[in-house]
DNA sequence: CTCATGACTGAACGCTGTTAGCTCAAATGA
DNA sequence: TCATTTGAGCTAACAGCGTTCAGTCATGAG
């Protein structure tokens, strides 16, 4: 009797030591997220995939927007990479500006729903808070945009201005491809590498 | 005990006539997205307001989707309007150009809400389609800007190229900082306004 | 060895969009 | 005028969602 008690299955995942179940929590809602977007990371299938109930996953995120929102900062702490990458092999302060700014873009494309993720509010949260806020790695990449204006001004490749305000202006523009390639690729009728340089023609020549 | 029978109220909402119904399905579900955003816009809701039970909406509309994206269309037949009206009292080329770039944005400000729903794709509907697909106001809106930057060319204001293109670049350029603004504002050092003229400025040095 | 902690569980709540099956008023045809 | 068809409306329900509650039970501490 006793013997056959213990030949049942355990039921209970046995907990995780240290923050391992939490991390395992994170890699298979990332997992999830990027194979089947965000519509298909519920906290149900999460649970699932880590083997574990729903309710396990509130011990160690207060909600779902709290999962997300650690999806979106790994993405920005991949893209502060990304732009230090790019910055390799640049021999000119222009060239190297593009190179940041085409990184940027690239990055955004090559994952489109980390993308949206991280920058397009959703529906639900109505009081506007985006999973990018509270992130210091989006401080740490603006900083980057806004040190690489202050190098253009300084190598006479543009005119002296609020390096903020132009960098804002420059990232809204940047932003707004991103989307646009992302969202509405099949209504555009030019080629999104196309788009890209053209906008960063624009941008070198309008603040030149 | 027949009598009795007929004083019950009628449950039954009476027929509407014609289109009569499907124009009270639209009011009500308009007015509720204006005020409580995409999120308060629930089938049972706007059921409600109409004094209807869900079901029936069914009826007018194959799903939540059609109704989401008749609203997108008034907004783009509004902005349609806007946008021709920003021309009058304009009499230079690029007076008139502004001024339909900087009336796109700020109409996008005055209505955060349309303006995500219309193009931001929302986490359900993994196929990827938006709201202003399928919409033929959506095209005549870029009709309206790329012949606008036919005007600047022919007036020599910018440099000959592919009217196409750069008219995708510029539309990008205003959907990045529409949408920033509208999502990013408390994150933003500069004024919008500001923001909106350096744009301009960006955009007509940047292909002049 | 006992006890307290806290990671975990199943069941449930109140939502959501949507569907199936029914009712019944109005329009139509004889 | 009356029978029939049509289709607009209904209730009830399904499957899924995020989240909460109350309980369980392995584990580490004293």
């Amino acid at each position: 009797m006793s013997e056959f008690i213990q030949t049942i299955p355990r039921q209970r995942k046995p907990r995780g030591h240290g923050s391992e179940r939490k991390a395992e929590i994170l890699a298979a809602a990332t997992r999830i997220f990027l194979q089947e977007g965000v519509a298909g990371a519920t906290m149900r299938r999460i649970a699932s995939e880590v083997g574990v109930s729903p309710t396990a996953l509130y011990v160690y995120f207060p909600d779902k927007e709290a999962i997300l929102e650690a999806i979106a900062q790994a993405w920005f702490f991949e893209l502060l990479g990304v732009l230090q990458a790019s910055q390799a092999n640049q021999t000119s302060v222009e060239g190297a500006f593009r190179a940041g700014l085409r990184a940027y873009v690239e990055f955004g494309l090559a994952r489109p729903d980390s993308y949206r993720l991280t920058f397009l509010s959703r529906p639900d949260n109505r009081d506007g808070k985006l999973p990018c806020d509270d992130i210091p790695e989006a401080d740490y990449s603006f900083a980057v945009l806004q040190s690489g204006v202050e190098a253009m001004m300084q190598a006479g490749q543009f005119r002296p201005g609020d390096s903020t305000a132009i960098a804002e202006t420059i990232w809204a523009a940047l932003h707004g491809l991103t989307v646009i390639v992302i969202d509405q690729a099949e209504h555009l009728k030019t080629a999104p590498n196309r788009l890209i340089e053209q906008m960063l023609d624009m941008v070198v020549r309008g603040f030149g």
